[in-house]
DNA sequence: AAATAAGCGAGACGGTACGTCTTGTCTTCTT
DNA sequence: AAGAAGACAAGACGTACCGTCTCGCTTATTT
């Protein structure tokens, strides 16, 4: 119960307050699942995070900027693609990590609480697109990237429409349609591919 | 100065003005264009439609279904597929046009915001699921159903796999990752059913 | 308990809510007495009031815009100086009227507070002049204009500076230096004028 | 590049930095008379003198305690009464330096400026009254009293509703009613003294 | 010389109130 | 009866200051 070196205290000229910083992320992550992104406000993630909206408007710029690195310190972690080996078993345990993350996950919430406010607003869709798209899109495609770098599959693959052929229709039901996203459907998607890639 | 036959006054006794609906459509309609959704207002739909909060409130519960019902008006007449007989064909037509819908027309930019609100509400999520989603899912899947009923395709075939494979990296792209959804990338979409089940 | 025709309800096109209106004066005059004016607020008079913000503004651009509204709807009726007909008499009891005025009633406090805003703010000491002041003065000056119309004075006295001689050590008691302001004290002033114009 | 012997730097172990004590005074002076009172902020004075709100609030308690202290600085020197022998003389004399004092000069606007703020705060009003205010009206009275000890006027002289008269006036119209306090009328005062007294 | 300790500039913090904006309801008058 | 107008209660917005706090630096004295 010592205070490290790491730990910072409420207003000095160093820099933040790492106290405030969590509760702030914690709060909003909270509220966005108990109440949906609509009833999310600045002044509940304040009052919630027992921090001054200040405090907020100091570091964040809107609730989605706050929702966003919310979301980056939970994503990483969750969804890295394992590494057997072997493509078809490697593809089929990372789609139905994703199916969980994107469907069940409170992460998975944020995401596509942040994927929709992207549509209502273009200058965050550019935000959001470079911050957590970019780095979930390259997530999505490591695998098939990896197999080409091993020869496993052909050099000359088109990678863009292959992974989004992969995880497209995942995103579709898990966005879109609302459909259910079990394992039938997963390994559906890779089979298909696998038909077109000799697996 | 006289009143033609067809005209609808301000306030009459013989039910509502087709005027005023009218009217707040098409202003919902061009300021979900001009301003992007988050910025469209009942205030402001009010004011572009020279109409009375209440007028609208007393038809409508929301912007969003106002929005819902300026979308169904435009949403029909575009995207029925053809039937020209041959469902290759048929199949990468319907695509190019779906393509067309979602990233480049007005209509496209109402769905996808709706879609994207349908992410914060679920009370609006099922509203807009059965009325709009439903029907374009309809339109999605039934060159496929047209072609099992008709024998070309095998009467087994998993319709609701095969037409998220088919659409979902399209919507994908569209609403997801903002990826260009030229003729080459629709037309990959319906070489890899083929290969499933073209023979 | 009929509603007559000058009963106002809440919102409609033709003119604002009495009922609010006296709230917001009555909240504002109460929490004045109170809290003191540096601990009113806007929020305060329209929690107090049962009212939104937003009508406060509607109607005044600030507190003390809400206050000189309160101030104006007492300070009339309290101190019309009455006319016996003996100068002297009426310059006894209307200097002592004032006197409790100034220092006692709950209109003097929220006259001292505007007072000292209009210090602070010279767009306000402007406002406040005109609508407060003049009228006060007027008062003030009355008699002594009375009894130069009627004879009793010469006519070509200095009514400015002879109303400043006679109240205006009673203000600065009341104002600046905090003495006590008894008969004593306003019946000195009137014998001084009297001393001064021959009684 | 030498530091004087009188120069004071930052942080010492043995008392407070002239320095910032005389940059606070002088940034609290010129703001209330560049902006006016109620737009002079501790942030505002500490930016304008280089200095950290911690060193300001360290040494006076709010804005109001720093411009007791800036006011103490100028009113001491200005306003000390001559003494020519001739009562008259004297007080004409003071009392245009009196309203001049009041109505032009920057200490004058901020002993209005807290004259103002003593109205809307009780506990400031003692620390006002004590430490300006009764200063003041010593040297307000100092005239009568002197003409009292020396037999020029007789001893049993109201000196408090005397100067009350003699003052109250000039205060009035430099305060409330906003009038002009020129030769003219600083002379009538004098001359209708002189009228009860002068003989 | 090194250690100590106070004042300092800096600025983040939890708060409160500001004045504005939009929502959805309501009432009145008009057509 | 429907619509136009617009006042209303509610409550979130983003900003400005408040007064408190911690920090690391500078400096004068003490050891």
């Amino acid at each position: 119960m010592t205070s490290g070196p790491g730990r910072r205290h409420h207003g000095n000229r160093h820099g933040r307050s790492e106290e405030a910083r969590v509760a702030v992320l914690e709060a909003a992550d909270d509220l966005l699942v108990e109440l949906g992104f609509a009833r999310v406000t600045m002044e509940g993630i304040a009052a919630r995070a027992g921090v001054a909206k200040q405090t907020i408007y100091r570091w964040w710029s809107a609730k989605t900027d706050v929702l966003i690195d919310a979301f980056l310190q939970d994503a990483d972690e969750d969804l890295t693609p394992s590494d057997s080996g072997d493509l078809a078993t490697d593809l089929r345990a990372y789609l139905r990590r994703l199916a969980l993350f994107l469907g069940e996950s409170d992460p998975g919430a944020v995401f596509r609480a942040l994927l929709a406010q992207a549509q209502h607003d273009p200058a965050f869709a550019r935000e959001f697109r470079s911050r957590c798209l970019a780095p979930q899109r390259h997530r999505d495609r490591l695998l098939l990237e990896r197999a080409v770098t091993s020869g496993r599959l052909p050099s000359d693959l088109d990678l863009e429409t292959e992974t989004d052929q992969l995880v497209g229709p995942l995103y579709y039901r898990a966005v879109v349609s609302g459909g259910p996203v079990g394992e039938d459907f997963t390994d559906a998607l890779v089979e298909a591919f696998l038909l077109r890639h000799g697996g």
